[in-house]
DNA sequence: CATGAATGAGTATTCATTCAT
DNA sequence: AATGAATGAATACTCATTCAT
């Protein structure tokens, strides 16, 4: 909506992060403009000087998140041509990224992983391209050939979507820690020997 | 509440199955008592003849569904001095068992496992009872001694959680399935030689 | 909506009542739910069980003023063929008729000919009818050939408008005094000799 | 309020133009200043730089249409002592002039004649001094004496309210023609023969 | 065992208006 | 002469819940 001066641009700011915090902690239905506005020091009609309603907050930062998780996902493909020996650590480090990602804006995160009705859209998304890199390293003769490698991407955004909220917002690991022990539990099981 | 003739049995019933297919369908607070008695055939004063409040019932599907599901776990709890060569086909075992609990009420695994507040605290449960196990088994021998299994068994209860959601109440795979599937990823991972 | 027991058969109508004359006395925007559900001797959410919206009972108002305006109008048509000395009394007697209608629920008679937007509509509609009744008795050489009978309809329903809402509605005059005055007016002139 | 330089009355006048305009096309209420600023290219603050309220914008155009139309109808003000064949003629050029009056500025005609609250004021007042000239004349004999010219000049004004907004103002007929038909019909009624 | 009728309490949204600059 | 930013006050509508029958 309004684009104008500096501090419009600050209230409209602390709106949308208070927002974010409210949605983060309540859920959706739960959260109350009054309280956003109270929260941010303005007054109801302000919050609609800058958004045209709740439900319009909530799908600017569904989609703040939706860009940026995409942009992340993007940037961070494997690239062709690995090394065998290379593989785990490429892994590794995209998890790393990701997870890292996740904990840079734990509302948002929340929001759109956790608490929109397009989070499982989210997740499906997120689920096909994985799916996607893993058949690709299949082929190559990096994965076992028989493994279904759409079960396998479910499975693992389960086990992101789980550690994020159990362990990565919460502070209880690092996005380092995670990654290791999601890879050595992908990669080689429980029960074989790892290097 | 009320315990009375057999008639008043059948729509407390009715209400409660109805209760739970509209919460598993639309979330708690999109939920609505009039839909509730109209889809009943009944009306609302009706509906507080069997129930206290909404909120009452979603905790006695809630509920429900807790006890159905310690008592499931516990009933299929791992007996300890398995043989190595066992131990796959128990996991397997259990698994499977579990995605047929999951699958045989779909509305209430909705509920316990994705719209309730108390789903967190459910899947912790879950994870703590499925650590145990893991951990037993890893002093044992049987899994590598530096996993974590803390860690491990949050992994497992994510991709528990997307499969039920994604294969299992959609129809798109059987208990039987997904159980090989998850047994064969989480012990010999997607590298390794399996039997 | 609902259509149950008597007794919100009456609550319904007193609301329609009160509403009626609430959106006669201030118009639409004026008028407030809580000021009808008030003097209807209900709360807001009672007003909402029989009625969808505050649009919805103006609409219903409004649609039976016009359907009652149409039945009048119809029910009242010139018979074809009557006697030249008849002429004036039998227009008299539309007239004497239409007043009559228009005097009989004045809240109603308010909302359709000058508070509804349709209310221009209403009186195009009505002007059509009469140009149409008009024309027929000019073709049969009731009236002065060269008179424009679409705008003559449209200067008698102006008049019919203005008498309405000056005489009629605060009780100056009958329906009678009302539609010899015009029937004169309108057929002899100002200037003219009348029998 | 402000009568500094040309430039502010420049702004005033677009402000004014604009009200009037949304005022005649959406009516009072619908009417928002926001709308108005923004299409006169300014903001909402400038707005009460000249105006002290919506009411007060409203009230000053209804003024305005409201002297103006004074002056005409003073202006035209029938001379006595006129001679009966010239009767006719006169009345159709006060008629003339009037429609001709309506035509200039329609805008402000919705405004003072349909929108404002006071527009039964001026219809009243209108009627008022039609009814006086009428009974001038009849009293000098030119109309029928038993007419009840105050109903007469009811019908009058609402036969000129509804020509205005149904033919004249949407560009369907002419001050000329309007006037001929209605002194016509007025004068010599449906029936007769004239000149 | 069930219902017709009603309500308390809450919540998003709108709009005219103003203050400081 | 004009604007960026903010607000007070009001209003339609929803939903879980209850009472008398």
């Amino acid at each position: 909506m309004r684009k104008k001066g500096a501090n419009g641009q600050k209230s409209r700011a602390r709106l949308l992060a208070v927002a974010a915090n409210e949605f983060a902690l309540s859920g959706y239905h739960k959260t109350k403009i009054s309280t956003i506005v109270s929260r941010a020091g303005l007054t109801q009609p302000s919050f609609y000087l800058y958004f045209d309603s709740k439900e319009a907050v909530f799908n600017e930062l569904m989609l703040k998140f939706r860009s940026q998780l995409k942009e992340m996902v993007v940037d961070s493909r494997l690239e062709s041509g690995i090394q065998r020996e290379d593989v785990r650590d490429v892994i590794q480090n995209v998890l790393r990224n990701l997870f890292g990602f996740l904990l840079m804006d734990p509302d948002l995160t929340q929001i759109g992983f956790f608490i929109g009705e397009e989070a499982s859209e989210v997740k499906e998304e997120l689920t096909r391209m994985i799916a996607q890199n893993l058949k690709a390293e299949q082929r190559d003769g990096y994965f076992h050939p028989e493994a279904n490698m759409d079960i396998v991407a479910e499975c693992l955004v389960g086990t992101i979507e789980r550690l994020t909220l159990q362990e990565l917002l919460c502070g209880k690991s690092t996005p380092e820690y995670l990654a290791e022990q999601v890879v050595n539990l992908y990669m080689f099981g429980l029960t074989s020997h790892r290097d």
